[in-house]
DNA sequence: ACAAGCGGGACTACCCGTTGTT
DNA sequence: AACAACGGGTAGTCCCGCTTGT
């Protein structure tokens, strides 16, 4: 087998990621990502054939990742418990735990960088943003409508909105992440939603 | 007597606010901004001595925008209500239907635009981002503690926390609103939090 | 009014018509003809948006002079002579002096170049080098049929041929200068042209 | 036993001489030659250690076979007749038809590509094309002077540029093919270089 | 004999900012 | 207040050729 060009691969996609959060797609030359990345010119376009394939190629990772840490959390959450508002608020608890820490190790999220920047990508990239967020809609959808149908909710509910707000509280905890320099409002907002998601649920 | 040049300057300040919520500050070149606004290079950098300058000029008016739409909220709820929860919830409903109006015409928020940047600009800019954010918890906050002066929360509260999110809300559905290509987030992340308001606080 | 550019433009048009009739156009860099016209980068695409938009006005500016010396030639002829053997044979001496001029100061064809490079060019490019050798074959074909019409000639003539070896005696002229390094091929070659014409349409 | 790489180096050779006569030397990439002759870089540098080498190849292959035709060419007329005058007049008729053939297959003459490029190559390239223009002026100088040791031309003769009025009228049909898109210049130009001949040496 | 991966440099195109002119 | 022309540098892309492996 002749070289691997695998880790290569990885290590571009890693500090293009970092640049591209800090700095923002159309500001992050393809000279800082390989000098970033301790490679060259050479190498970086035998991997990637034109700087958008690269952005293609880093949603894509990011996208599957997400979407595996959903059908991870839906997993446990299932395992630790038959209720479905149990199920509901382990999600929410095991997302506060991992977002936690996502946004620890690097404060942002990619799909909504990439929403601020659309004009630059084709139609087929923001499709790939769409579809990470309609899958959690919809797996949170899913679980609210099991609890609505045990318990009445204490006001009316727009399911969809509902599910939505997780993004929200992730989406507005990273942007405050950035702006204030801290780490906290990540769990401090998805708390609000746990919180939110109790009350509207309550037994009495 | 000199031409006027406070059309030009406006003219080129919406050019760019446009550009950069869609393609992101460093994509938005100043050739595109003058081709834009139907002008050229010698007009621009007669207003703007650099690119940078337009940039700090550009969320100068976003932030003085923003914070008189809260000044504007306020006063208005001041006037409706004299009880702090009326106060509160009607600053939320006043808030839906400016955010609602604002996401049709421009959708993306400049402040959050700007965050995903962050790298590319001083830490001048970021203070304004960040005055921005505080003003909004400070306001919300305060009409939070009001609240709590007189009803106990149903939950324990974590005044800043509930306080930002309002921006939590208000982020996350302008993102939604491009990924989806739909501008009906707005309204609809908003009318949670109002919910979530009413259930904390909620009589019996 | 302000500065004129239309010195520089004549620069660049002269310095890059040298490049490539040496080096080709592909081995043309826009540096050497900054470089070879004393100019910078700002100032080469100021003029030129993109390096094929100064081919084709290379090519442009040569068919237009290599049409105005065919017209010159014609003009000359016809008001040194009435009879249309003797302005044949007047336009190709003409010519003779014309193109060892021509061949001293840069040896080769502009048309010839384009020509083995054609794929890297549009079909509107090749059509203007069809243009041009069209209009001398029209011209001369013009000539040919009016002495054919006093004269026989001593073997039957494919006129357009006829016209056309004109063409192929000065491209002929240009390679073998070229590969010579000599500068008399263009004279020898259209003498032989003159000598064939007068051969065929020679009284006895 | 290694592989035959006979085939592959022939491969290479008749992919990047179509790329050259149709885009010329320096817009001719050896990425584009892989492609074309569909191998790999490995393989290209194994059978050249350079682009440039590829060239001198090139133009040896061409040059060596150009001069092949001649030695046939000759050897046939000399075959077919005793009278110098006849032999001259067959070996151009040979011309005519394995030139037209020629002129099918690929329209352009390498020699005058190369030409077109000469600052690209060093002075032993540019060497060869001389050799090979030399033996074709030489071989027909010989033959017309033969003829003239019989016959009186009719007008006074160079000898050394009606040889070469040969190669004039092949490159001026090799650029007019190109530039017109047809084939049937070849024929037509070396027949007039034939009547020419016949028209200067007739006997009355 | 050939394939994959990579080094480093060169090319076109573009970008930000300045200058002379009105 | 604004425009055409230009200076100098950088960005993305591609190119040639070398290395490592089979």
């Amino acid at each position: 087998m002749p070289r691997d060009g695998t880790k290569t691969k990885e290590r571009i996609l890693d500090a293009a990621q970092t640049l591209i959060l800090g700095h923002g797609y159309g500001a992050t030359t393809v000279d800082k990502v390989i000098e970033e990345a301790g490679i060259t010119k050479g190498a970086f376009f035998y991997h990637f054939d034109t700087k958008a394939e690269l952005a293609r190629a880093i949603i894509k990772r990011h996208v599957e990742a997400d979407l595996a840490l959903l059908d991870d959390l839906t997993a446990k959450a299932e395992r630790l418990s038959r209720d479905p508002l149990q199920q509901l608020l382990i999600m929410v608890g095991l997302l506060i735990d991992a977002a936690s820490e996502a946004v620890e190790a690097v404060p942002g999220c990619l799909i909504a960088s990439f929403a601020y920047q659309k004009m630059e990508f084709d139609e087929e990239t923001t499709e790939k943003l769409r579809h990470a967020f309609l899958t959690w809609r919809g797996r949170l959808s899913e679980k609210i409508r099991a609890v609505m149908e045990t318990r009445k909710p204490k006001l009316p509910v727009n399911v969809d909105a509902l599910a939505d707000m997780a993004t929200s509280c992730v989406e507005g905890a990273y942007i405050m992440s950035m702006v204030y320099g801290e780490r906290t409002h990540m769990r401090a907002q998805l708390e609000q939603y746990r919180n939110y998601l109790e009350l509207l649920f309550a037994e009495t």
